[in-house]
DNA sequence: ACGGAGATCTTCT
DNA sequence: GAAGATCTCCGTT
């Protein structure tokens, strides 16, 4: 059953999202079939000021994406080999994003076994990079809305997990020059002791 | 299980 | 020209 997170819900603080994330459906309808997964890990990007950021200089040819409005996917390339999926949140201009770091896949297993071809099942999708190659996402998804299956990628509620549940911690990553206090702010979300989260 | 290094290339300074 | 919101492989323990 189709139901995507609508404007409103991306509309939120980045943080919340974050949160509130963790537990929902990601989804992809590829032309081999349907793939997905509950999401267990988030991070929080959170505005011009967030110096560990893209967007923290302002506007540049990539990072774009960051000022659509609430509930576009930002994809981008790192290190040359690996795209990673991030969601705009907060009204618009703001400049926030969520990055999804995990998931724990049940949709399209075969399709996604196939995607990850020799690696056993744990290592499908703990990981940015791993859960993209897992899903088939990458550049054609920049941009693209995530609130309608009309785009073939979106969110929607899956499961709930109480906050008893989840940890927080820093972000991981971020080179050490990122300043302090962004260095170590607990932006971090994860289902504690989750197998497909990618650090406990 | 853990740690280090190479891969690989785009992006912004 | 250097760094990067990472992953995989190969070494040692």
């Amino acid at each position: 059953m189709v139901k995507p997170y609508g404007r409103d819900f991306f509309a939120q603080n980045a943080k919340t999202v974050a949160r509130d994330l963790l537990g929902a459906t990601l989804l992809h309808q590829t032309e081999k079939g349907l793939v997905g997964g509950i999401i267990v890990e988030t991070e929080a990007y959170t505005g011009i000021d967030d110096l560990a950021s893209h967007g923290r200089a302002g506007k540049t040819p990539r990072n774009l994406p960051m000022w659509e409005a609430p509930g576009h996917a930002y994809t981008y390339l790192i290190y040359g080999q690996y795209w990673l999926l991030n969601v705009v949140c907060e009204p618009p201009d703001a400049v926030a994003a969520v990055l999804i770091r995990a998931i724990e896949p049940t949709q399209g297993l075969d399709i996604i076994a196939q995607n990850r071809a020799g690696k056993p099942r744990p290592q499908w999708t703990n990981g940015p990079g791993k859960l993209t190659l897992a899903l088939g996402v990458d550049e054609a998804h920049n941009r693209v809305d995530m609130t309608t299956a009309i785009s073939r990628l979106w969110l929607q509620p899956g499961r709930i997990y109480p906050d008893n549940a989840i940890k927080t911690g820093p972000r991981i990553g971020l080179g050490k020059h990122v300043p302090e206090p962004w260095f170590s702010m607990r932006w971090r979300w994860w289902v504690a002791g989750h197998s497909d989260v990618s650090r406990a």
